[in-house]
DNA sequence: CAGTATGTTGACTAAATGGTCAGATTTTAC
DNA sequence: GTAAAATCTGACCATTTAGTCAACATACTG
């Protein structure tokens, strides 16, 4: 009795990570009801009832899809404290959110959606968490505004303009890959970064830090 | 035969719009695929059947409620020349556009959402449409660019930033709301939309119009 | 007012889909 | 090596739902 009950064995932690994988990128193209179960498995090459043996039903799976994106959605400004410089860390924050809309735009249009519909699937716990995270860092920002490194301002306010121009990136690649006849390149979400980067931080009447400079 | 023959009836236009006001809500809460036709039925408190006399299919439907919300949203920003002023002009855009979140959160969700999943029902006509806009606003930003009247930057970024800022205010609600415990009412967006005013304006180092000084 | 166009509606159908179950196969523990 | 635990899978079922149809009702037109 060595091993705990709860330890996943290999093979079923390797197995939960492909149908996980698979579904993040079905959900976000179509949706909770609009992505089967059968979609998902044919997208994971295993058969429908493999899936539901690890996930006992598509609430589950995607409840577990939804924990597996926040588990990613981490930053340094996670633990920024007043005594940091508020340039550096802002720009590194908003640079950290582009990237993580460049290499994680299925995660971020689920969580979208998740959102749109009402964020029905995100329990108690999720929004406890949430809500502490944003009055430390709220509190972060206002510390700066007392000591006058930052113009006043709403910080609370702050953080959705980041979060909506960041995730934008990623939930709304449809429209500027429309608009721009093609996708943005990696380049491109470098220049973008660094753009918003410049909108913000001037906003805030700070002065770009070293690595963000050039355009 | 004075009357053309696709010119609607009173009856029908009224029940159309009854349809498509129900459809916007339930779309906007569960998506496409999630939303049945009974639900909307219900809702427009209709027979099923007689939603389907007026729309031929769901499909029918839900591209005539993306076209009904295209038609809404129009701002001053669309005429706008280089000879206007950089500053008020993107500032009355803004607050149009967050103006727009708070009145018509429903259709920024469906309209959210359709980008979110590919943009697949947006037809070629639409999407040229939006092109050419695109492009004309952003010669127009380029015009306050080059008079120098507005620091050099990408017209585009920009762009993208306000719609990103403008409409998480109403396709985020869920999560704003859930964040602050309660939700935004008149005078927060009022707020918002100043702060964010102040917040892009200064970006673009820009002061800020009389009407929107206050905060 | 007669006849046609428009609008209304319940009954029905076919397909899709979430989920169950029982039995087969493989892996693990001792 | 053997038994138990974990994994795999096809057959099956109940429900939901988009869309059809035919009959009936109302509005419009000359």
């Amino acid at each position: 009795m060595a091993t705990k009950k709860t330890l996943d064995s290999k093979i079923s932690e390797k197995n939960k990570q492909i149908i996980i994988d698979a579904a993040v990128r079905a959900f976000a193209q179509n949706g909770f009801k609009g992505t089967s179960i059968k979609q998902i498995a044919d997208d994971a090459n295993l058969p429908k009832t493999n899936v539901l043996y690890y996930f006992s039903s598509k609430q589950a799976l995607y409840t577990a899809v939804l924990q597996h994106i926040l588990l990613v959605w981490n930053s340094s400004f996670d633990k920024a404290t007043v005594d940091d410089d508020p340039a550096l860390t802002l720009a590194n924050y908003i640079a950290e959110k582009m990237e993580i809309s460049r290499i994680h735009p299925y995660s971020s249009k689920v969580f979208a959606m998740e959102i749109l519909r009402g964020a029905s699937n995100l329990n108690e716990n999720n929004f406890a968490e949430y809500q502490a995270w944003m009055k430390s860092r709220v509190k972060v920002i206002e510390g700066w505004i007392e000591q006058k490194k930052i113009r006043a301002m709403s910080a609370e306010y702050l953080l959705y303009h980041i979060w909506a121009c960041t995730q934008h990136y990623a939930d709304f690649s449809a429209q500027i890959t429309g608009l721009r006849g093609k996708k943005m390149t990696k380049a491109d979400f470098q220049t973008a970064s660094h753009d918003l980067i410049k909108l913000i931080l001037t906003g805030c009447s700070l002065s770009i830090p070293e690595p963000y400079r050039e355009v």
